[in-house]
RNA sequence: GGCGGUGUAGCUCAGUCGGUUAGAGCGGCGGCUUCAUAAGCCGUAGGUCGGUGGUUCAAGUCCACUCACCGCUACCA
């Protein structure tokens, strides 16, 4: 079998929110292609954490008084739950507001210094003068200099969809004190980007990096004329990292955020006895980031500029994923839309989800919906209807019994599934479980015609057709668990109950499904899922309304 | 404005290198079954593949134009 090296990460949550579903489309994904990596014997490490700096954090500290440190500490515990409750599991949470990741940020500053990269110039901003920072545009508001349009931000208008600096809204406000900011300018550090130009172009356009529909944005926006500079610092106050050859200025927090994914492997490999030059220097490991849309220019433009410059290596692959509306819409608190993590498993399984999810991804980096009725018809009549259903209608007549000691004929099914391995494998290798979920359905509804046609039922009632019996059910189980095992990175627990059914391991390998069960004992059948009850969908949204 | 993407059945989506009468699931309708978590099976209706033009023996697929929607357009994260 093969044994590839991989490394894969998440993009690392901000620590000022609680997580939502959006958010867990891309770590399911992602979970998803780990699991499947590891059941085909690939030595993965995964590896997430927590994006702590920024104005954002230091404001709500001083709002809450408190030091930003106990947030971070509370949040990341928060995080770390919803995860495990979503059967998301890395090898290491970490912070980049941790000693390892200044370390991290440190290097691949001297190392852009010494390569001549860093210039300074003067920035002007809007300044609050009351709270003492400068305002980043989302922290301005005011009146839209082209259509006159009251209360937008800094940047854009939402009326006119025009773009302008904040310096020329009309009456701006801080959204911070309310009160009327002021410019002021300051020395900021920049990252001069341009002399990475060829190196992005190849590195951005080179098959399989990235999705197409992503390259070839870059290509047509960003590549297509030279590449500005990057603005690395901010003037103090500000929750990151001082620049240590520039007292008084820090990190941008999107300097030491990627590299928070170096930080957070570096601890993992302190605390296994590994070393992070393995796993960041070392060409034999594949590097696969998956991403939100949001966040594609800071990890295919400045993340690979930095990775290079500081002498690591480079991701293999960057997977971005869409939004999330749910029914249709952007998720709403006042329609009890905004469904976070929590709310969700305190009412439905994680299951549910990482199926749903698992059937509306693609390669494609498109939004997906979550409608609650496609949801609760998905996982009520693909899972529990189709497929848990063979078990279901077959274990039972086998109750202390076994499996065929040499498995029966049945026209080709078992091997037709076999067959489809390599399709299914693909699918997964691409992160399009949408095409996973419809091989593995369409090879369950073969199963059941087969199961209909074989009628145990019948033959039950019949003298002398006991062996008849064992035959259909033992193909049926068969065909069941093999189908469990394809789906096995998507639900784990749904193929560790299969197992202990025929009492295998509760982990299998991918290449399990190749070979059919003969001679195991069937144990008695538990319910293997429960159906989604949309009252309980009914109550999530309620728990979930609240002031916009 | 520029760039990128999407548009196929009521809904969600497949459709490979251009190649027979365009597919699946769900939903609808009719029937069968009643082992199974009100599950399953059979049959059936439903599409001028956003539009126009072109290339070709042949176009959902390639080209041009066009319409609609979405996204991006560098110091919000």
């Amino acid at each position: 079998m093969s044994d590839r090296k991989l490394l894969v990460t998440n993009a690392l949550p901000y620590v000022n929110g609680h997580l939502h579903l959006g958010h867990l489309v891309g770590y399911i994904q992602a979970d998803i292609f780990v699991r499947y990596q590891r059941m085909n014997g690939n030595h993965v490490g995964y590896f997430c954490g927590d994006d702590t700096h920024g104005t954002a954090t230091m404001i709500r500290a001083r709002e809450e008084g408190r030091e930003p440190e106990a947030i971070l500490e509370e949040m990341s515990d928060s995080h770390q739950q919803d995860f495990a409750g979503f059967q998301v599991v890395f090898d290491h949470y970490g912070s980049t507001h941790s000693e390892s990741n200044r370390e991290a940020v440190t290097g691949i500053w001297t190392a852009l210094r010494e390569a001549g990269r860093v210039v300074e110039r003067d920035v002007t901003q809007l300044f609050d003068t009351e709270s003492g920072v400068f305002l980043a545009d989302r922290f301005v508001k005011g009146t839209c200099p082209k259509c006159g349009a009251s209360d937008q931000f800094g940047d854009n208008c939402e009326v006119c969809g025009g773009m302008y600096d904040p310096q020329d809204l009309g009456d701006p406000r801080s959204t911070l004190t309310g009160t009327v900011p002021e410019l002021r300018t300051a020395v900021h550090y920049f990252v001069s980007l341009e002399e990475f130009h060829d190196f992005l172009d190849e590195w951005t356009q080179s098959p399989g990096r990235l999705q197409p529909e992503i390259a070839n944005q870059l290509k047509g926006s960003f590549l297509s004329e030279p590449l500005r500079d990057w603005d690395v610092s901010r003037p103090a106050p500000y929750f990151g990292f001082e620049i240590p050859d520039a007292p008084g200025h820090f990190f941008y927090v999107w300097v030491d955020a990627p590299i928070g994914y170096i930080a957070s492997t570096r601890d993992w490999c302190d605390q296994n006895g590994e070393q992070v030059e393995d796993w960041w220097n070392n060409p034999d490991r594949e590097i696969h980031h998956f991403i939100g849309k949001d966040i594609v220019y800071f990890h295919t433009l400045f993340w690979p500029a930095m990775l290079k410059t500081g002498g690591y290596e480079l991701p293999r692959h960057v997977q971005v994923n869409g939004f999330l509306t749910v029914n249709g819409e952007k998720m709403s608190k006042r329609k009890g839309t905004f469904l976070q993590a929590r709310t969700y498993l305190e009412h439905l399984s994680p299951n549910y989800l990482r199926y749903y999810f698992a059937s509306k991804l693609s390669s494609s980096v498109t939004d997906i919906d979550l409608n609650f009725e496609e949801f609760t018809a998905k996982v009520n009549s693909d899972l529990v209807g189709k497929l848990i259903n063979l078990a279901s209608r077959t274990a039972r007549f086998m109750k202390g019994q076994k499996l065929c000691e040499s498995y029966p004929d049945d026209g080709g099914l078992f091997e037709r599934g076999a067959a489809a391995g390599a399709e299914i494998a693909e699918a997964y290798e691409a992160c399009d479980t949408n095409k996973v979920t419809r091989v593995v359905m369409a090879l369950a509804d073969r199963a059941n015609e087969y199961v209909e046609a074989g009628a145990p039922w019948s033959l039950k009632k019949q003298e002398g057709k006991e062996e008849e019996v064992r035959q259909v059910c033992s193909v049926a189980l068969n065909l069941f668990r093999q189908l469990t095992v394809y789906l096995q990175p998507i639900l784990p627990e749904l193929s560790t109950k299969a197992n202990e059914l025929l009492g295998q391991e509760s982990e299998s390998h991918f290449s399990e499904a190749q070979s059919p069960l003969t001679g195991v004992s069937v144990e008695k059948f538990e319910h293997l899922m429960r159906r989604v009850d949309p009252d309980r969908i009914t109550a999530m949204v309620e728990a979930s309304i609240s002031e916009e």
